[in-house]
DNA sequence: CCCATTCCTGACCGTATGGTCAAGGTGAGA
DNA sequence: TCTCACCTTGACCATACGGTCAGGAATGGG
């Protein structure tokens, strides 16, 4: 009953210790790994405690659930993925803006290959844990993002496209290398798909959306 | 010792009664349903069982063990997921053997998303039991036809794109429509996705190789 | 109609796993 | 140095799950 998480929303302000901030990061960085690579489902407790260097009473004594890191997780996790999205400015250059937001969105798959598996194992699966936040902040922030991208058009700053599918060809193409990584390995011998990917992907969206 | 299946490696031609027949297609069929949307190991044979109408022992009479089911899931699946990439014609014209590579992909995303969906979950955990096929037989296939992709650009049929990034960029954005489906869905309200992708991805391609 | 093969089932087993608990250790402030 | 809240743990529990088994029911070829 000592659980010093169960109180912890919107109690002191700064309540806890620097053992606690050590242990919960401890655990949220080695559950990201696990989960990552397994699953929800395929991930068990001992595991993360393992790789967090704790006991398992001892990770339950930071967290009252595996459902509960997982949570903290995807709720963490959701922001970030947004933010390359959120910062496209309707001010800026049109076609620089997407590109921008491309390359941002490809490099947050070579830096945080884990946070998009992360993603990815909850999409596929329906996204139980996480529907909500997609039907509401999600859809709102690409509702404002499309209607966006339509004045541009409009504007004849860029080609007409639908923008939907527009931005869906973007999160497919970029998560693309990190949640298939293996296979994109497989096929590529030892050559960093990285290398040339930034390239490509520019090239692509540069001749899909330059005006004629 | 009775299984019908421990010995199903060139026996006889055809020794599998009518009745083997259909509830070995039941039992597939209900695991492609319950492992493309659980994952491996999110689903039990318990969830297999009902969904096939069939008692967890009187599955286990089919099929020696979970494992093996997905076995036989997987590997039926990779050659159905090879073929529209096999059927790429050398000797027909280029941007148009692309093109119906594409419309062929992004058909089968749309008529077989559970097919796409458990191979999403293997490849998104690692391949771990289908590693082998991508290294050999994918990497074969691919090679083969990024050669002919390279040819064809030499003779300026299709602008000069890396032709790995191609093949990858046509995965992701196909079956993006598949594995992502329940965030699709969610940010376009009532709207079919499949109304608008095969036009927009038509139009990114032609754009992207049209030889200038 | 017989009977051998095939098909099916309830009951059961061992292990893995999420989670609990009582008790003992630890460290920082009084 | 004392104290008390904080931290840690071995042992334990209930359930879920993969898989087995002995035996009964259906089926179909002769």
């Amino acid at each position: 009953m000592s659980d010093p998480n169960r109180f912890q929303i919107m109690p002191a302000p700064q309540k806890s210790t620097r053992i606690q901030q050590k242990n919960r990061a401890a655990i949220l960085e080695a559950a990201l790994d696990v989960f990552s690579a397994q699953g929800f489902r395929g991930t068990t407790i001992d595991q993360i405690a393992a790789a967090a260097n704790l006991s398992k009473p001892n990770l339950l004594y930071y967290f009252p659930s595996k459902e509960a890191i997982h949570a903290t997780l995807l709720a963490g996790l959701l922001d970030t993925w947004l933010a390359p999205l959120r910062t496209m400015n309707p001010k800026g250059d049109p076609l620089e803006e997407i590109l921008g937001y491309v390359r941002r969105k490809l490099q947050m798959s070579r830096d945080y290959p884990r946070e998009s598996r992360l993603f990815a194992h909850e999409v596929v699966q329906g996204a139980p844990r996480i529907y909500h936040a997609l039907s509401t902040d999600l859809k709102s922030l690409v509702d404002e993002k499309t209607t966006l991208i339509e004045t541009w058009i409009k504007q004849e700053k860029l080609a007409p496209v639908h923008p939907y599918h527009l931005l869906f060809s973007i999160w497919s193409l970029t998560q693309h290398y990190a949640d298939f990584d293996v296979q994109i390995r497989a096929v590529m011998d030892a050559e960093d798909p990285f290398t040339n990917a930034p390239d490509f992907i520019d090239t692509l969206y540069r001749r899909l959306l330059t005006p004629t």
